[in-house]
DNA sequence: TAATTAATGAACACAGTGTTCATTAATTAC
DNA sequence: GTAATTAATGAACACTGTGTTCATTAATTA
């Protein structure tokens, strides 16, 4: 068969059928959707897009994994970490790094986190970073006085459910919050703690 | 036909289905999952099974409806703040009560939470959550002096997230940390802010 | 220009859906 | 306890979508 071809033909039509698959996600949900539906959205016959996806699911599959490839290739948080040091100006451009990389890529994103039919889409945006992020963390090393194993382990989960939480809320507004500001906040909240952030005073006693 | 009925047949028969249900989202797919296969496992005709619920997806509706108005109903955050004053004993205890509920309904959250196919059940979770606090906050007010708005709007899905992500996290660990560790360590990084429960240390000059 | 390979579209068997209907069985109300 | 009511059964049906096949046409490459 084409894997991996360079033939005119066969780049036009995945350009197509990927391209017009996003634009019905944007509308219908994916559940609802047919092969049918796709094939003709991208003017192509049904029995073409079985010579690329085995399924609609294999194409949302490839669709997925390329857009959280390049996704994750924004994350390279050592640049912005020096020893067990935080610069609060780098995790600022890291963090407004992430938001612009979202910005850029808006259809996609908004097609994969809305859509009602898409299966754990947030769940697997998370293992990539998580994975990412542990690779990062045994390249630079980890601070001096650190806390327990299970800490560790969490403390990631936290802020990286926390920050995609955050986009979606930031997408489901329009974006209309600037990236620079969505930036400060996060950097915010990570230092300070949500409670402290919010405006509540913490009895001091632990 | 029997909407709310108190028919013992049909209670039965109800309560097979849904229990049934449950056991096939633990073993399969719920993408892959059929009315027929449901049936059988339920012991019932397929006929039947049309006599309850619409489709596949009415009966999803149905249980997650159902798993979350009852998890909602563990919510009462007000009895752990007095004022803007938050008092950690109150904090830990209420975060301690959410992780024993999500340990007593189980089979519930692990079918929920790790199904490939079940779309967005976080972030259905996620709105009832919101939806609760939002509530709350109207009841009680907010603390004296408060950030900005959309601050405000931010940390309540910053925090849902986080703490959404968490339970999966520790579910997909077999929930060995103790309920208490889990409620102690939420405790810290509401207070701290994650990277200072990290171990990093912050530049003081923001 | 010839050789290669992709796209087409019609046909096919198949699986699952949601509905129907006459029959049987269980439950409730009196 | 009996009669009236209502749920469950299972077979049948039309329908939609799936995934594959194959001979034919069209585009691309060497």
């Amino acid at each position: 068969m084409h894997p991996g071809s360079t033939d005119l033909r066969v780049v036009k039509t995945r350009l197509a059928i990927q391209s017009r698959f996003l634009d019905l996600l944007l509308k219908k949900n994916f559940n609802e959707l047919t092969v049918k539906d796709i094939a003709s959205a991208a003017n192509i016959g049904r029995g073409t897009f079985y010579l690329h996806y085995q399924d609609k699911y294999d194409l949302l599959e490839k669709v997925i994994e390329e857009g959280l490839e390049t996704t994750i290739d924004m994350f390279q948080p050592h640049e912005y970490l020096v020893g067990g040091q935080v610069i609060p100006e780098r995790i600022i451009q890291f963090v407004l790094k992430i938001f612009e990389h979202f910005r850029e890529n808006e259809r996609f994103f908004r097609a994969m986190l809305f859509n009602e039919g898409i299966p754990m889409f947030r769940h697997r945006m998370q293992q990539r970073f998580l994975k990412k992020f542990h690779h990062e963390v045994e390249l630079i090393g980890l601070p001096g006085q650190v806390a327990d194993p299970s800490t560790l382990e969490i403390l990631p989960i936290f802020i990286s459910s926390g920050m995609i939480g955050l986009v979606g809320w930031w997408f489901e507004n329009q974006m209309r919050i600037p990236e620079k500001d969505m930036a400060r906040k996060v950097f915010l909240v990570m230092t300070q703690g949500p409670l402290k952030t919010f405006g509540f005073r913490v009895e001091e006693n632990h």
